[in-house]
DNA sequence: TCAATCCCGACGAATTCACTCGGGATTGAG
DNA sequence: CTCAATCCCGAGTGAATTCGTCGGGATTGA
């Protein structure tokens, strides 16, 4: 996740913490990570003060590296599925539209491709800090 | 559908005629059809030797237009939709993710704007009639 | 030894997708 | 005029996916 991004050189997060911050639950997040943990993206340490960590720099993992560990192969349909081993339909032989949709697949991964997640992690001097409309402002 | 691109300039064509050459049940199709008129994208002729025609060439139909009729606006993620009226979601201040998604979104409707019904209707020179390997073969 | 933490598999509810069903309204052909 | 072909329409169903829960086990620093 992006809050492990800004994490990124403070050591390991624990799950708890994680999920206080994105107000997640946190047996849900450990799902989504064992999958990054299993694509090398991130590294766990376990027992008391363990936690997880990138496993290098934001700027190096583009969102496609964690979008595929999430949530599978870029797939806009079954028939034009990144996974070269995906099934071709019945119709294949007849069916022009798998043209249009690995366009558009193609079209995806472009700009997943070009982003990492260092471009998610707020630069803080220009992210305002939320001032839940005028609560405690302490002027 | 691409059938009725293929059909362009021939007359009305029945749903009946459609089911049978793309394999799909009527029912169903009449549902998509429903979403491709109301869009304006096809005009229909009711009675006996009634059916459906594309409302203009089928160059001058995107395939954006095509998607957004039958599966409403584009939108990788809720927060990322076309509609202008969409929710946001509760997390929108501090997520910037959402950046990700318009990137995204606006690669694949890139992508469906450059690309018109036509160019999915098959060229028939450089179709094959798909030869059900070498059942009827005349060598 | 103990508490914090990761690890793991199974379960469940909500939503979406692809499709069915049954019947009504229109209209060309005979 | 009548009838059959065709469009029109709303409600319903079954499977799959997504998001999230639950309970307990394995590791490890203090």
């Amino acid at each position: 996740m992006v809050q492990l991004g800004r994490h990124y050189g403070a050591g390991p997060a624990s799950l708890a913490e994680i999920a206080a911050e994105e107000d997640l639950p946190r047996a849900y997040l450990e799902q989504l990570v064992i999958n990054l943990r299993e694509a090398g993206l991130v590294t766990s340490t376990r027992g008391a003060r363990g936690g997880y960590e990138l496993a290098h720099a934001p700027d190096s993992i583009t969102m496609a590296e964690v979008l595929r560990a999430l949530e599978g192969p870029v797939a806009p349909m079954l028939c034009a599925s990144e996974d070269p081993g995906h099934v071709g339909c019945d119709r294949s032989a007849r069916c022009t539209v798998n043209l249009l949709w690995v366009r558009v697949r193609d079209a995806v991964t472009g700009a997943l491709d070009s982003m990492t997640l260092a471009d998610l992690v707020p630069p803080r001097s220009t992210l305002q800090p939320i001032p839940l409309q005028g609560a405690v402002t302490s002027s």
